[in-house]
DNA sequence: AGTTGTGAACTGATTCACAGCC
DNA sequence: GGCTGTGAATCAGTTCACAACT
């Protein structure tokens, strides 16, 4: 498990101390990895997930091809993080997928809030598919009075008040906002305030936050209106509404 | 495709005279927009409609500190189709927010259907803002008989056997994809055959659509991923997960 | 003063092409 | 034969800096 190349986190030797710095650098650290190829990381986990062959291989042409991209893309993308292929036979596909999870960070669970329960946050709730990736929703919350206390996906909606001590006892790492985008900026606050440290954000808005604390946000306005776009163009095609 | 420039904001009042062959094709064709300056007009349009000032002004150094950008970065993507603002004064609020709604190509309503009636297509359904943004949410198709018949939204939900008249009486133009991943395939085919020109597929798999068929792909677990990769690297702030 | 629009410079990302390996 | 990993070259996108304008 602890293989040769990969071990992102911290070089912990000190080989590096001194101030030659035209080796040092050669070593992409991980805030240097293009923004685009960890977007494909996940499209790459998914495509193996998908195609579940259990433990052969898969090449990088395999990849590019199913996914829209070019072989040397996935190379490169990959590369980035160590050498996880073999030349002549490819990538082997269980150990490609475990190395992506680690890469993102999913290879463990995490503990997960939704706050807001009305429709967005009902659906997102019941997702499903989200446990098996490493995403644990443990609890539901809500601003309304009236929605506290009625159940979502197995899970009884608490109210605000509770969301620092559950933040806490329950040890939650990740918040998805489904609130509506005028209480999306106070509850937020909140969330940081509690000790969140990420935060999915399906409200309209730009969310400050301080840092230490990650924000991905998703806007169905915005997809749409990039469909729009699109269809005016007569261009065809898939694009990952891609994560920043 | 027949038109590939023709001055899509037409500015019909003032610039009277530049039918300059040369000058033709300096004005960027709309294939050589950069995507991520496309992904940002929709923040821009969203900031415009957040602040409603009504008529005032509104600088690109305004803008920017608004969405975490540069000031050039702003003026060098509206510069990409025409010239909006007035140098000393700044670009006026209601008439920037125009030409964006112009340019993205919802600046007339379409009518959209949802396809898939389970959390996520009704919540989508009934997501409400979207009528105001161009997008009309006019059917609801499921695949399942037993839900086909209820009521999402005010609407009823229709069997697939009807999506094909539906589209054609109702001039569906896009299809919100809300099915599950196994499904998603067949029903986007179905999609295309029965004359839809935009796929918003929420399904973890990618669309293959004939020339002239534009998708864009939302994935809540790809989103996820990319908020746990942010947290490892202790990076902060809001980027939006764009949709291309 | 303040602001836009834009060429030039720069940084970032992708593709190419091939050495090395199976 | 096929495949990976990677420097070099190319392409794309952002930032700089300033002329022109109010």
């Amino acid at each position: 498990m602890s293989e040769s190349t990969s071990d992102p986190s911290a070089s912990p030797d000190a080989d590096d101390a001194n101030a030659n710095a035209g080796e040092a650098d050669r070593l992409p650290r991980r805030d240097r990895i293009p923004r685009p190829t960890v977007r494909r990381l996940s499209l790459y986990l998914r495509e193996l997930e998908g195609s579940m062959d259990g433990n052969g291989t898969v090449s990088s042409r395999q990849l590019a091809t199913a996914l829209g991209l070019t072989d040397a893309q996935v190379r490169k993308d990959l590369a980035y993080f160590g050498q996880f292929g073999q030349p002549g036979i490819g990538y082997r596909h269980e150990e490609l997928a475990n190395a992506l999870r680690r890469i993102l960070g999913t290879d463990r669970p995490r503990a997960t809030a939704v706050v807001g329960a009305g429709n967005l946050g009902r659906a997102v709730t019941c997702y499903g598919r989200l446990d098996g990736k490493g995403f644990n929703v443990v609890e539901v919350f809500d601003l309304d009075d009236a929605v506290v206390g009625t159940t979502v996906g197995g899970l009884v909606v608490r109210p605000m008040s509770e969301l620092a001590i559950a933040v806490e006892t329950s040890d939650i790492e990740i918040a998805m906002l489904a609130v509506p985008g005028d209480a999306a900026d106070d509850v937020a606050r909140q969330l940081v305030e509690a000790g969140v440290r990420g935060i999915l954000n399906f409200a309209p808005v730009r969310l400050p936050v301080p840092d230490g604390v990650a924000v991905v946000s998703v806007d169905l306005t915005v997809a749409l209106e990039q469909l729009a776009y699109k269809m005016a163009l007569g261009i065809e095609g898939d694009e990952q509404h891609a994560a920043d």
